[in-house]
DNA sequence: GCACTATATTACTTTTTGCTTATATAGTTT
DNA sequence: AAACTATATAAGCAAAAAGTAATATAGTGC
């Protein structure tokens, strides 16, 4: 585990070039988009088919299945043939406490607005 | 601090309404440009004018306004005007998690792929 | 080899989104 | 108030990306 959760921050010091930020810039697109969020989610509790995935996340056979390679040729996702059916599951264990964090901060969001709101109400 | 580091999901389990996945992805896509990315690069290291950002980032004054202004209504961003100047600051502390979390997986995805590259050569 | 199933790919359309130029607002100084 | 500066906003264009429909590939069973 090479990536710690201090924030003692490497990356807010460093230079950072500009083939860097397009890579990082590139992941948290892939993440940006609800129906590749909503592929990740459901991988969250396991290895999924991709005719599972399509149930699950009510999109068409050939979206799901241009989203599942985008995020597997990022290396977020494995894949394992077995036979006719392709499993895709999380490779990428960061993604957990991603959303983790981004979850937990856009609640404190939610629950400052609503105060502000109440407060102007 | 309510958001935790660990790796205990709550977020893999709950159901995510559409509505909270299309937060969650606005939220990555906010982080998913570079330009914007560069802006709160410039940002980590304490608050700054919008000049100095647009300096900083060489975008123009017109677009980097905007990118900042997309940034502080997501609560990223925070904003203080004097006189003339309004100074921009990293609002929410995530970010530097965020980034922290995204380089260090990079890295890591970038290390294996050279030496799957070394060992295919 | 043929029919069948699961996944991938291609070509195309539609939406989004980022950028630019020009203009507006707000605050300062004289 | 007029001239000036810093930031914001608006309109239009261009490029990127998501979605769809149709087709291709690859593995299975008869």
């Amino acid at each position: 585990m090479a990536t710690s959760c201090k924030t003692g921050s490497r990356v807010a010091m460093r230079p950072l070039s500009e083939e860097a930020l397009e890579m990082i810039a590139r992941r948290f697109a892939l993440l940006g988009e609800p129906m590749r969020l909503r592929l990740l989610h459901a991988l969250f509790d396991g290895e999924k088919s991709v005719t599972a995935l399509v149930e699950a996340s009510g999109g068409t056979q050939a979206n799901v299945s241009r989203h599942l390679q985008a995020l597997a040729e990022a290396g977020m996702l494995g894949r394992r043939k077995q036979g006719l059916q392709v499993f895709y599951s999380i490779a990428d264990p960061t993604l957990f406490q991603l959303c983790e964090l981004v979850c937990g901060s856009l609640e404190e969001k939610l629950a400052r607005d609503a105060k502000a709101f109440a407060r102007a109400g």
